[in-house]
RNA sequence: GGAGGGGUGGCCGAGCGGUCAAUGGCAGCAGACUGUAAAUCUGCCGACUUCGCGUCUACGAAGGUUCGAAUCCUUCCCCCUCCA
């Protein structure tokens, strides 16, 4: 970790957020000599990102702010394949139009973290389809296959682990990381690209991609890895009560954003604080040696700074706020997240399983019954004593709205229109 | 092409003619305890419902046998292993 003598290096060394580097000491060199380009692929399988990305664009981050160019690949030619690292299940094709939407899309959480421009260290996104579509089979294997072993891609853990779990591979699956390699190489030729950047899962592809480039462009390309992510008590990270942690505020508000990383585990406090903000080091060892109590401190800072990032000061901002009264003080905050209802059916009265449902707090009237059954549904702070409770208009404050609640964390305003 | 094994709820994994909406584990949700933490304990955990051991949909797909099938038979699809 000592030693480096370029920012990037030495700075996301000293947060944690490098597993593996090829060859660190002529990397540095290189970064500490001039600006270089590096990129990180995407799938758009979705039109947003989540948390699990969120290291990878950091890095992204780090490499521009260090005065050096990113790119952000999307995967729009290998999301038709499917990383065989990982889950098992095949992915589905997506058209050119929802693939052109989603890009769409995630460029503009991309844009809340890089600077998008044509300038020499201005970040650029480009989409894999635009080669990778119009490849010739047999050129590609005369030029690109001749390079790659097959003992050698058996070896490779996103292979073998499928193998030695008897799960299937498909040979289209199995071409995956030859079409890895082959957009490393092309974004050298296109870019001067000479580093990817991915999780430790994508070691192996990125390696071979490099190779690949030094064997068919002489190519001097470098791998650079993050460290797989879990939380302390070693659950997956990126889930919360509504399903991912979306970056995209469509899909989960600013508040929810921030009450993710609200809910830190304790251990992760300064962990989280050096991956995901650009808190100084010397802070962040402040704040993660807060205890009991305190470390409270710590994780509404970690939370605020997160969602600066991912959503912007002003909201980052009107969130903690939203949880400062909505916590600390009981009261209803009226920035809380809001769902409107026909003041016509609060007169008539609506039955309390419906509007939990509709309010998003219960997947389905059914759950919600549960979740009054089983005493975690509150009305205005106070619990919901029978599922066949009616919420009228006199349960409306002077400003028209009711807080409806599921457990202590997750609350929503009702709103009459 | 031949022989054998297998496809069960978000995942893993039991069940192998009724008492099975389907044991158990994980994940998830809620309650208690706390610090909007972790751990622990408890409850819930297909959908709908006039909330009733009520209705519907589910054990790869489609048919069939049976009073009754996730469980038996037939055909089809997919996966795995061995042989050619």
């Amino acid at each position: 970790m000592a030693g480096f003598k370029s920012d990037f290096m030495r700075v996301v060394h000293e947060r944690g957020m490098v597993h593996q580097c090829s060859d660190a000491a002529r990397l540095d060199e290189l970064l500490s000599t001039g600006v270089r380009t590096a990129y990180i692929g995407f799938d758009c399988t979705a039109d947003s990102l989540h948390i699990g990305h969120l290291l990878q664009i950091m890095l992204l981050r780090w490499w521009q702010k260090c005065g050096h160019k990113p790119i952000a690949l999307m995967g729009g030619g290998t999301t038709k394949v499917g990383d065989p690292s990982g889950k098992d299940e095949s992915r589905q094709l997506l058209t050119v139009e929802q693939i052109d939407a989603n890009m769409a899309s995630i460029r503009k959480s991309f844009a809340n973290y890089l600077s998008f421009g044509s300038g020499p260290t201005d970040a650029v996104m480009v989409n894999n389809a635009d080669w990778l579509d119009t490849l010739l089979y047999i050129p590609l294997l005369r030029d690109v296959g001749r390079h790659f072993s097959v003992n050698r891609m058996l070896t490779m853990d996103s292979v073998k682990l499928r193998l030695e779990r008897d799960q299937p591979l498909s040979f289209l699956e199995f071409n995956y990381m030859i079409l890895q390699s082959y957009d490393f190489v092309e974004l050298f030729k296109r870019h001067n690209c000479i580093v990817q950047m991915g999780g430790s899962d994508q070691w192996g592809n990125i390696v071979m991609g490099a190779d690949l480039g030094r064997r068919t462009a002489n190519a001097e390309l470098f791998a650079l890895t993050s460290p797989l992510l879990a939380t302390a008590s070693g659950a997956k990270m990126g889930k919360s009560a509504a399903g991912a942690v979306w970056l995209n505020p469509e899909r989960l508000s600013p508040y929810d954003f921030w009450q993710y990383w609200r809910n830190t585990e304790d251990e992760d406090v300064g962990r989280f604080l050096r991956l995901f903000t650009e808190l100084p080091l010397a802070e962040v060892a402040r704040l993660e040696k807060l205890e009991g109590q305190e470390i409270n401190d710590a994780k509404k800072i970690l939370a605020t700074e997160v969602t600066r990032l991912a959503h912007g000061s002003v909201a980052a901002e009107q969130a903690a706020e939203t949880a400062r009264r909505t916590f600390e003080e009981g009261a209803k905050a009226d920035t809380l997240p809001t769902v409107n209802v026909a003041r016509g059916r609060l007169a008539a009265g609506i039955a309390a399983f419906e509007l939990l449902h509709e309010a998003g707090l219960a997947e389905s009237r059914n759950a919600a019954r549960k979740l009054i059954k089983g005493g975690g549904a509150r009305l205005n702070d106070a619990p919901i004593a029978s599922d066949t409770a009616v919420i009228k208009e006199s349960d409306l404050d002077s400003s028209s709205t009711l807080k409806l609640s599921a457990g202590r964390k997750r609350h929503v305003l009702v709103r009459a229109v």
